[in-house]
DNA sequence: CAAAAAAATAGTACGTTGTACTATATTGTG
DNA sequence: CACAATATAGTACAACGTACTATTTTTTTG
């Protein structure tokens, strides 16, 4: 048995029924050991909570960087955005636990988790300047604050808002869904250059 | 002891510890009763949850309900949207703790509570046409659709997403926070009617 | 290769939780 | 007063997270 093996089984059982609802003597038999066993591994069920969310993560960090090496375009913008949405949705189950996240951030590494949560903002205010300067977006006064405030929100709770009510929403259907949405918001603040290039992201990309 | 002694108290500490971290037995000392007395009013823990859940979604519907007697201008639109986010505020312990709420929705009264979204949806529906007619908002294309989905989104987890970081948030501060942001939205499908009517209420409302 | 050390696995047990159940006390009613 | 209804308390049970110990397997080392 492996870590990478337990954290697999347990993204799929929390995808299926929520953290709150798997519990350490099920994940253990689901992978055919015994608990003590998996405590050997993860001592408590939050530490699988946190390895999770250390996955997601950096492969999140890893994406916005991406941004960097492509031109700076509405389209390109938004393939960014769903292909964070994609991956929000693969860690669905760790994601909307908010709570514990919650708990867990009060107790343990506060700062460590604020802290991404400001390079977040920075990183989609560079974003919105970039897209700014290429002539796709045209922003004054507080657009800037107000379209990273909307990024945050919307970008965070969408996949909770989506499971809500879908207990197994459809991948490509409903990102596709809060992507639309996202375009709308952007063309709200677009030249023309930038709704030209909207236009061609959902054309070739929006389903 | 009352019924609604007991869920004044829920709401308490709900609102201060989060629904998970507050148990039956620590609510019962609380209330200076024992847990077995408590069960006689509430079988289930959960039980407490849905009656808090009834009175905020009783109190939430008869708040839109006052926007059918007033003039449909963006101010009292604005000023309607602050009481929900105040009432909200008041019960954030039950609504944050989402997948509790989430579990008791697909075991129980799924129906029911998706009424309820697709009755604000309608709300939200009628309450922007009256904005339009009254010379408020220029809607056009999917200019509603998208304020509806805006407005689902964002008026439901804005204070979700202020409760975890900031463990008690100031009421007034953070509400005052989002109401801003929603009036950034508004005004970026309004007439000049309806932007001096925001610029209106920020300057008699706004903090 | 054999012995020692380390890593992995299993089993048990403890405290806490939600809650079902029963017994006792209080209140209301004819 | 007597009896029913309501309210309160106490106990107990299954499930949970998890700490702890014992056993087995694997790796390292002389």
């Amino acid at each position: 048995m492996t870590e990478k093996q337990i954290l697999e089984k347990s993204l799929v059982l929390f995808n299926q029924k929520g953290y709150a609802q798997v519990g350490m003597r099920e994940l253990a038999r689901e992978l055919s050991i015994s608990p003590g066993n998996l405590t050997y591994y993860f001592k408590k069920k939050e530490d699988v909570l946190s390895a999770l969310l250390k996955q997601f993560s950096s492969h999140n960090t890893q994406l916005y960087q991406t941004f960097q090496n492509v031109k700076p375009t509405n389209a390109n913008f938004l393939r960014l955005t769903r292909s964070i949405f994609e991956n929000q949705y693969a860690y669905r189950g760790v994601y909307i636990g908010n709570q514990f996240v919650q708990k867990a951030i009060t107790e343990n590494n506060l700062f460590e988790y604020e802290e991404v949560v400001i390079r977040r903002k920075d990183a989609y205010s560079d974003i919105f300047r970039l897209l700014e300067n290429s002539g796709h977006l045209k922003l004054k006064g507080d657009d800037v604050s107000f379209l990273v405030a909307y990024m945050t929100l919307f970008g965070r709770f969408w996949i909770t808002e989506a499971t809500l009510f879908n207990k197994v929403p459809k991948s490509d259907e409903v990102i596709s869904h809060y992507i639309h949405l996202l375009a709308k918001q952007l063309s709200l603040f677009s030249t023309n250059v930038g709704l030209i290039s909207i236009e061609e992201f959902l054309k070739v990309d929006g389903s």
